[in-house]
DNA sequence: TCGTCATTTCGATATTTGTTAAAATATAAA
DNA sequence: TTTATATTTTAACAAATATCGAAATGACGA
């Protein structure tokens, strides 16, 4: 049951909720993930940490980054990903707009 | 997306969690939740409310109780169900078979 | 090795949330 | 109408959570 309840809870937060749909697009380091949610970074780090402990996110190091992305083994993270790729909403898609265009390689951004 | 959001913060409960388990049984009334749950009435009655305004559950009323029900007309709701009906937790699996005899008509419950 | 840059951890604060007892409401029976 | 019973609302409190800036960590490149 925590195993639910860990992933509930995860996704029951708005800033967690559109990081996931935005990992749905692609994977995606912490300077590019804060660019487009625009809190602080150890705001954003901390929510990544709580996705991968509820085992919805799992990173890579890439450079001198770290690459977050949707977890792909897990069974029910993978039916409720499955759930959330239906969703159209106008907030989301703006988030999803940005996140292909991002870039850590942009001044801006990292 | 606050439906989802408010369905994910709705199950990230673990009270919550477990009503939402125990009424896959059986409808309910809020007494016979209550007995098997353990709190205050108005701690029963607050998550009832949070669940049913998220558009898992609905009521109707049966002589003098309110009955509660997991709602059937929702698919967001529906494939979330879907997912938690594959659960097998000792918790829940407790609680599950104290739902099947509960009664609001046993003395010790209302 | 040293400095730079991306990320995490820490400490503080404000807000939200879960819980309860008591009071209020609602409904059915007497 | 009055009484009894089921449920909801309210007010208050404690615990959990989201947020931030600053300091610490870690890794890469010069």
């Amino acid at each position: 049951m925590d195993e639910y309840l860990k992933i509930f809870k995860a996704l029951g937060d708005k800033t967690r909720f559109r990081i996931v749909m935005m990992l749905a697009v692609k994977p995606m380091c912490v300077c590019e993930i804060r660019e487009i949610i625009g809190s602080a970074f150890s705001t954003i780090s901390n929510h990544l940490k709580i996705l991968k402990e509820a085992g919805i996110v799992y990173f890579t190091k890439d450079e001198r980054y770290v690459n977050f992305a949707l977890a792909k083994d897990n069974k029910i993270v993978d039916d409720i990903l499955k759930i959330l790729l239906t969703i159209s909403d106008k907030e989301i898609k703006a988030d999803i707009k940005q996140a292909k265009i991002v870039s850590r390689y942009d001044k801006t951004v990292c």
